[in-house]
DNA sequence: TTTTTTTTTTTTTTTTT
């Protein structure tokens, strides 16, 4: 009985039944009923109406300061116990704050949870501060004796009977454990955490504390403590932790030598608290006590808890079940008493610390154990005995064993500042060679924990930083020193004098000018703004709180039943589903991948956070497929189930965004870079003894008087990296067989960034190659022998260069996640494709391969972080967001923006945010600051003649042009063409219209649908669609297919996802017709293209996306050799860029009125 | 006004006067 179980991890099988009466259809919806409390909890919840500052109340014979708050309940209340004579009424409650609490941080209209208060009228007598009678709502509210009181004290004084009242700030932010005990010693540094994250890979001692930890844990669930056992999974720990022990300079013996250093106090734990030779483990408690405890069982590893109740969240080591050991003179952990001798031994969190040993525990860790105490009480609390002391165990590293062997030099590296710290003297007399395992007491000191929380969060709801530290020796090591700084100065106004770090201040931010500060003040405001368009993920939480599932129908999904779940890779996915009601309605309210916030409709609150994989609409039938964190498996026992959409933007984003921002400022960066991006100094172009320029340029300007194309190159051709010496730069370029392919304006680009010290900027119209010239950039910079960066916003786009790349033999690693990447381009992942074993194999890969690619948002990834690049490479730059494109631009000195700012800007959602610049890319930003310093390429290989005119004259001025004569006079390829003229069978009966719309000579038609008078329709929300313009687009597809056209050679798009959504379903299912909206259009084209505009109506309304030009102009250039525009002229004329465009339309006469009964032709398939 | 959309595991692991 005393070897603990491991807990088998839920599957299909153990998952509950539904339960509850079968015929319970998915809209029913139970009486409203008070579901989110849990009554063995007594948690309220209340809008502060008002606070009292500057208060005394005499109680239980002392007379006190004291903060007040007046409470109204924010849903009816669920049985205070000691208040019920006063629930007739509107609930309204008086709390008094003393001690402690006088400083919590409260004001009128939070949100706050008061955990086990004992209310009772006239609890103590009440002193206003005079003056304080017309405050509202009026001093005999304040004083009447008659409102329940409850009175929240630190609890020290007091003599302990039954629970102690807490007081929960602005519950709906669930602060993390991490971050809350990061805050300890500075409330700034917590703070700033959650503004500006850097995540660039971790310190070598905190790489070896978490291998640690996945090594114990490993054991704990297997129940294998043996040294054979525990040096496999040491040896499968490093191979998992390769990447990571990289960036960190470690070596695979190093790393063995190092964990293996552990394995002697993991053994020694588990022969205290679980080996049967043992009587049990020793726990030190407080006050000199010490308690022999056991293990009983294992509940779960790496549980990840969601606290609604206390405003936490965390993620618990292990949890575990741990009774008192027979001996004499043990104390139970699971309070007082005998009785619990025959009770199941209860729940407790077990904190494991691999570092320094700190007598008693570091305040800090001892916070995270009472912040995991209070998640298990919100998770397990009434339905399990749980513990009053989580544990607390230091593991300690012994000292290397052999004399002869050397310290392993264990050296760590912080971050990117280069500053270097060895980990604490293996062995030192003072640290123990035992494992200590603490008791850390649920007790007075959670106050404290919540005082801290409280505060934290109300700088957080109130935007605002908590004031600095001033303390430069504590200060020096903190890792958000730069940021802090730089905050004060800026957003603070402050000087050396206000932070108190005196002449660092100045050393860190003297070299930002008021420029500089205006530049981050604006984009801090726009990224404010802009995170500000969707509800807030606390705010969501607020709302699942405080309405039921069904008002709120039209924003989330409910009544879902939990179908099954199983285990995938790291990740638990569930399926739910739900039957008949309004099924049908909800399907467009979840897309995948969409966060949500998945909740428990009824019973105790449960909440997690989920990503949505597949949403599906059968029969009637709903199915929604989420996935989650793996620590999240638990969560499933409520039968009824609600996911509700975050729409916000995701608070990782912003502060990742918000620190590149920052990090251009720090005084170590970079100056040229600030230069260049905020001042918007010119960039710096050489040619002389610049050997790589002088050794291409040659090649280069052969190719200029070159015509044809010869074909792809033979990668095997592809000559070994050059070394750098001028003979091998030689033999390496004259190896580019490719280069014979570029067309002037290519090579000039190429040329371009061989000069470039500092960026340049490659403009590709529609249709000139962009992919090739950047994958041509790209090989010559390998066969340069330099390292190049390559990224790009998406996936796809990273993965279209290196399909590029692929033929013309350039090699490459690929970083990301194996689902988001191109199935051929998935053997170069590192550490899947590539199937690193070992450290040295992802050395050797990294140090060999010249070209890395991944998307921007992932270049914090630590493997880049000790790859020294000499290029950075971001393709569709044009696209991506200011703050964005900063990241990859600290990983090297010289950059190259490949885009097309007449094409698609990046998405701004938040109107202000757009008119305030957010809209305006780097890209956009720096080619038209510098013209000299871009490289345009106007070859076009995509349109026509007739189909190029049309962006031509919209946006370039005339610039594009028709990359040979046989681009320009291309046509649709209309096998049947022959049947159309002469109306052989299937095309008898034609009507003149669609032999217009489908005559090959015709390579623009506007299909003006005026005379039938199609009128747009709203769906749900407002979105538009045009039923009539569907039904013709269907007619044309049909034709065009009867006639031999390939259907993968047609395209569909239109503006709007709701027509989208009809065409698709007008279309037969088998369809290979891509239909897409413009915007996923851009970087794609088709032979023919047929664009639907939707908007038809008498006044003339197009909505604001339809005027934008650089939308218009990725409409009009998708097409290769046919555009066929169907819409209603009259709307859409008024319009400045469409009358322009209209009357070049006109010109050429490629306007087709359709005639009133066009839509009366029968449809054929 | 009525609509467009991508990415990011993340929590935690250490370090200090």
């Amino acid at each position: 009985p005393t070897s603990p179980a491991s807990a088998p991890p839920p599957s299909l099988s153990t998952v509950p039944s539904p339960g509850g009466a079968p015929g319970t259809g998915a809209g029913a919806v139970g009486p409203r009923v008070p579901c989110r409390t849990r009554p063995w909890h007594r948690f309220e919840r209340f809008t502060v109406a008002a606070v009292q500052g500057g208060c005394t109340i005499s109680w239980q014979g002392r007379t006190v300061p004291s903060l007040v708050m007046l409470l109204e309940a924010l849903e009816p209340a669920s049985q205070p116990p000691a208040a019920s004579e006063g629930a007739a009424g509107p609930t309204v409650r008086r709390v008094p704050l003393v001690e402690a609490w006088l400083q919590t941080p409260v004001e009128a209209g939070h949100t706050v949870h008061i955990i086990h208060a004992d209310w009772r009228p006239d609890v103590c007598s009440l002193a206003l501060p005079p003056g304080a009678s017309s405050e509202p709502p009026g001093a005999s509210v304040w004083l009447d004796p008659a409102v329940p009181t409850a009175v929240v004290d630190s609890g020290w004084a007091r003599p302990r009977e039954g629970p102690m009242p807490l007081v929960v700030l602005l519950p709906d932010r669930l602060v993390n454990s991490t971050l809350l005990c990061n805050s300890l010693r500075c409330v700034r540094r917590g703070w700033l955490d959650a503004q500006l994250k850097a995540n660039f890979g971790s310190a070598a001692p905190a790489v070896y504390g978490s291998m640690a930890h996945t090594l114990f844990q490993t054991a704990l669930q297997d129940h294998k403590w043996d040294e054979v056992t525990l040096e496999v999974g040491l040896k499968a720990c490093v191979r998992e932790r390769a990447e990571d022990l990289y960036a960190c300079r470690q070596s695979d013996t190093m790393a063995l030598g190092e964990l293996r250093r552990y394995i002697p106090g993991i053994r020694m734990w588990a022969e205290g608290f679980l080996g049967p030779q043992h009587p049990a483990g020793e726990v030190r408690l407080a006050r000199e006590q010490r308690g022999r405890w056991k293990v009983s069982e294992l509940v779960d590893i790496e549980e990840f808890i969601f606290s609604p109740m206390y405003g936490l969240q965390g993620k618990i080591d292990a949890t575990l079940r741990v009774g008192p050991a027979k001996a004499e003179g043990s104390r139970p952990p699971g309070g007082s008493g005998e009785a619990v001798a025959k009770a199941p031994a209860p729940l407790l969190p077990l904190e494991l610390k691999t570092g320094r040993h700190f007598e008693n525990g570091s305040p800090e860790h001892r916070a995270q154990v009472l912040v995991y105490l209070a998640l298990l009480r919100d998770r397990y609390g009434g339905k399990q005995a749980l513990g009053d002391n989580g544990m607390l165990c230091y593991i300690p590293r012994t000292p290397e064993r052999g004399s002869d062997a050397p310290e392993p030099g264990l050296v760590g590296r912080h971050g990117r500042q280069g500053s270097f710290s060895r980990l604490g003297s293996g062995g030192s007399a003072s640290q123990p060679e035992e494992p200590v395992t603490y008791g850390v007491a649920w007790g007075p000191e959670i106050a404290h924990v919540l005082h801290l929380r409280n505060e934290l969060v109300a700088y957080m709801h109130a935007n605002r930083a908590p004031p600095m530290l001033q303390k430069w020796h504590s200060c020096k090591h903190c890792p958000q020193l730069n940021n802090c700084a730089l905050w004060h100065k800026v957003a603070e106004k402050g000087d050396r004098r206000s932070s108190g770090l005196e002449e660092h201040f100045d050393r860190l931010t003297a070299h930002v000018d008021p420029g500089h500060e205006q530049w981050l003040e604006k984009w801090c405001r726009l990224l404010e703004l802009e995170a500000g368009v969707g509800l807030p993920t606390h705010d969501l939480m607020g709302r699942f709180m405080d309405s039921l599932p069904i008002e709120r129908a039209q924003e989330c999904v409910h009544g879902l039943r939990l179908e099954g779940c199983a285990e995938q890779g790291q990740e638990w996915v569930y399926a739910f589903r739900k039957s008949g009601g309004d099924a049908a309605h909800q399907q467009s309210i979840l897309a995948p991948g969409d966060r949500a916030v998945l909740s428990a409709e009824e019973g105790p609150v449960q909440v997690a956070f989920v990503r949505v994989q597949a949403v599906a609409l059968e029969g009637g039938d709903l199915t929604v497929t989420v996935h989650t964190d793996k620590a999240c498996h638990r969560l499933i026992e409520a039968t009824r189930w609600c996911l509700d959409k975050c729409t916000d933007d995701s608070t990782s984003t912003l502060a990742r965004q918000r620190h590149h921002l920052f990090q251009l400022l720090w005084e170590e960066s970079d100056r040229r870079k600030l230069q260049r991006v905020v001042d918007l100094a010119p960039p710096q172009f050489t040619t002389e003894g610049n050997v790589l320029h002088a050794s291409v340029s040659p090649k280069v300007s052969q190719s200029l008087h070159s015509t044809g194309h010869s074909p792809i190159a033979d990668p095997s051709a592809h000559g070994a990296p050059s070394t750098g010496a001028p003979e091998d730069v030689a033999r390496a370029v004259a190896d580019l067989v490719y280069l014979d392919q570029l067309n002037p304006d290519q090579a000039g680009a190429l040329d371009l960034v061989l000069q470039a010290q500092d960026y340049c900027c490659i403009l590709g119209m529609p249709g000139t190659g962009k992919t090739t010239t950047v994958a041509m950039v790209v090989g010559v910079l390998a066969a340069l022998g330099k390292n190049v960066l390559l990224t790009a916003q998406t996936h796809s786009a990273v993965d279209s260069i290196l399909l590029k790349c692929l033929q013309y033999g350039v090699d490459f690693v690929r970083l990301g996640r194996r689902a988001q990447v191109h199935p051929k381009v998935q053997p170069f992942l590192l550490g899947q494709g590539h199937a690193p074993q070992c450290v040295a194999d992802v050395e050797g890969l990294m140090a060999r391969t010249r070209v890395v690619a991944c998307t921007a948002m992932a270049v914090h990834s630590p493997v880049l972080s000790r790859k020294q690049f000499d290029y950075c490479v971001i393709d569709e730059a044009s696209q991506i967001l200011q703050p964005v494109a900063l990241g990859p631009l600290f990983l090297a000195p010289v950059w190259v923006l490949v885009g097309d700012h007449q094409q698609l800007p990046p998405l701004v959602r938040c109107r202000e945010a757009k008119e305030g610049g957010m809209g305006e890319s780097l890209f956009k930003r720096l080619c038209t600051a510098h013209p000299q310093s871009t490289a345009n390429l106007t070859y076009q290989y995509r349109m026509n003649a007739a189909i190029m005119s049309i962006p031509n004259t919209l946006v370039y001025g005339g610039l594009l042009q028709c990359g040979s004569p046989a681009v320009a006079q291309a046509t649709l390829d209309v096998p049947c063409w022959d049947s159309v003229v002469n109306q052989r069978p299937p095309f008898q009966g034609l009507p003149p219209w669609m032999r217009h719309v489908m005559d090959p000579a015709q390579t623009v038609v506007f299909l003006n649908t005026d005379a039938i008078g199609a009128v747009t329709e709203r769906g749900p929300g407002g979105a538009v669609f045009n039923p009539l313009e569907v039904h013709l687009m269907v007619q044309m597809v049909s034709m065009f297919q009867e006639a031999g056209v390939a259907s993968d050679s047609i395209g569909i798009i239109c503006p709007f996802n709701l027509q989208i959504a009809h065409l698709r379903e007008a279309l037969p299912p088998t369809q290979a017709v891509d239909v897409l909206t413009i915007d996923k259009s851009q970087g794609r084209d088709k032979e023919l293209v047929l664009l639907s505009l939707v908007h038809s109506n008498t006044d003339s309304h197009i909505g604001e996306i339809m005027r934008d030009l650089s939308r218009l102009n990725v409409a009009f250039s998708r097409a290769k050799h046919k555009l066929v525009v169907l819409g209603s002229q009259r709307t859409y004329a008024p319009h400045p860029p469409w009358s322009d465009l209209l009357q070049l339309l006109h010109s050429n006469s490629w306007v087709y009125d359709l005639p009133s009964d066009a839509d009366q032709w029968p449809m054929r398939l």
